[in-house]
DNA sequence: CGTAACTAAAACGTCATACTTATTGCCTCA
DNA sequence: TGAGGCAATAAGTATGACGTTTTAGTTACG
């Protein structure tokens, strides 16, 4: 524990420190920190401090103006795509409309990113998509939910890659986390939805048919499920 | 032009600097830079290598380690939806392939986003749009490109804000700086597709009277056109 | 009495330097 | 030849000094 405490380095600690504390609103938008207060608040010297504002700046947490010292900026200027504002939001109490938030930019890009799929894949991809499917069949029932959870996010990862876009790419780890946090939310004796299930292996058909329409609104219905499933869980 | 030039502060010159020069390929992923280097290179002083090495280590450019330096990561591991990174990958010879990228995804969340909006937007959010789309339809014949720009602009954006998802709300700048870079890579004699006009007066027209599906599918519409548009354009 | 200009202080921004720590590569010894 | 230790290297951290900008308070003048 005292390893994984301290996180490699002063710096990660501040920052892992400070960066749920804002978007938590434990430091509201418009509070002031000064980097002194900081130094010793941490008990470290000001090059930390002030690589953990520039860092803390970068992501549109902060803002640090002379003489005033480092305000907090309100919730519409933060950059919510970097991946640390992510996790830290799904931490902390705005945890339910994060999962909102990235529910519905799932909803809209993974059937998107399916279509492409379905035109793009190598055969390589079709048969990794083919093999999660099958993985998930496999495990849908008799509380396997971590090893079902794996393929499920697999499955996603590879049709993101595969849509040959990076900017879809880079979002398997926000669709990871998101499947991660479902799982580990929900009740873990509820075996998956069977009907979720054959459309992930419908999707990996029609992908590997190169058919990018059915593909696309195949991935909707798994999305709009998600959806729904959302209304239940999250206030 | 002496003040835009130091950009208030050494830091953002040098970070203005290495950036660019790391996406646009020109120190190549795996290259090592070290510390010493770079400050006699920009003539600046440890603390501002420091703060910028650390500022691009979070955007995932680079990777600092001990004993080796700072070594340039693989495009797949950058932050690709930060928006300097990605306003100097547009800047950069990467530039089509960036326009691609967004040009998809814009055509992935718009839709649901018009969709969202016909469901939440506010009297005032409506009114905007209306405004906007009228505003298109007065500047777009005539060679008044730039004032049809800002309309347009204007247009995503409350679209995207009015979607009360604050993941699309953030894509404002992005569509932005997607429309800007068209029109000002286009040819400025040649006014913008009437179809293309009519189709926001009808998006507005459909998010005002509360009809979700259709303002989805015409946002569709309108995001096919800009695809269309781009194979057009783009190599 | 009010406004404008000036001054002083507060906080960040930058620099320089010394020291610490982890990593890697090389060299020695078995 | 291989394994282990030693030394070199470059990043990480700490600290003190000084510059710069912004704000607030104060004073002087109309």
């Amino acid at each position: 524990m005292d390893r994984a405490d301290r996180a490699q380095g002063r710096h990660e600690h501040v920052l892992d420190s400070l960066g749920p504390a804002i978007v938590s609103g434990d430091c509201p938008p418009g509070s002031v920190l000064r980097t002194d207060e900081l130094e010793e608040r941490f008990d470290v010297s000001r090059t930390v401090v002030r690589e953990v504002i520039r860092v803390l700046e970068s992501m549109h947490l902060v803002a640090s103006r002379r003489r005033v010292g480092v305000t907090v900026l309100p919730p519409e200027e933060w950059n919510v795509y970097d991946p640390r504002v992510i996790r830290w939001r799904l931490a902390g109490p705005d945890r339910p409309r994060q999962l909102r938030s990235l529910t519905v930019l799932r909803s809209a890009v993974e059937p998107v990113a399916a279509g492409l799929a379905a035109r793009l894949a190598t055969p390589e991809q079709c048969a990794e998509l083919t093999e999660h499917a099958l993985g998930m069949v496999a495990t849908s029932r008799g509380q396997q939910l971590e090893r079902y959870l794996v393929h499920d996010i697999a499955f996603h990862r590879v049709v993101l890659r595969a849509s040959g876009n990076e900017m879809f790419a880079r979002l398997g780890d926000v669709v990871a986390e998101v499947l991660t946090g479902r799982t580990h939310h929900q009740v873990m004796f509820t075996d998956p939805d069977p009907a979720a299930v054959t459309l992930h292996v419908r999707v990996a058909e029609a992908v590997r048919e190169r058919d990018a329409a059915r593909a696309e609104a195949l991935t909707r219905e798994i999305v709009t499920g998600a959806m729904a499933e959302l209304d239940v869980l999250a206030p």
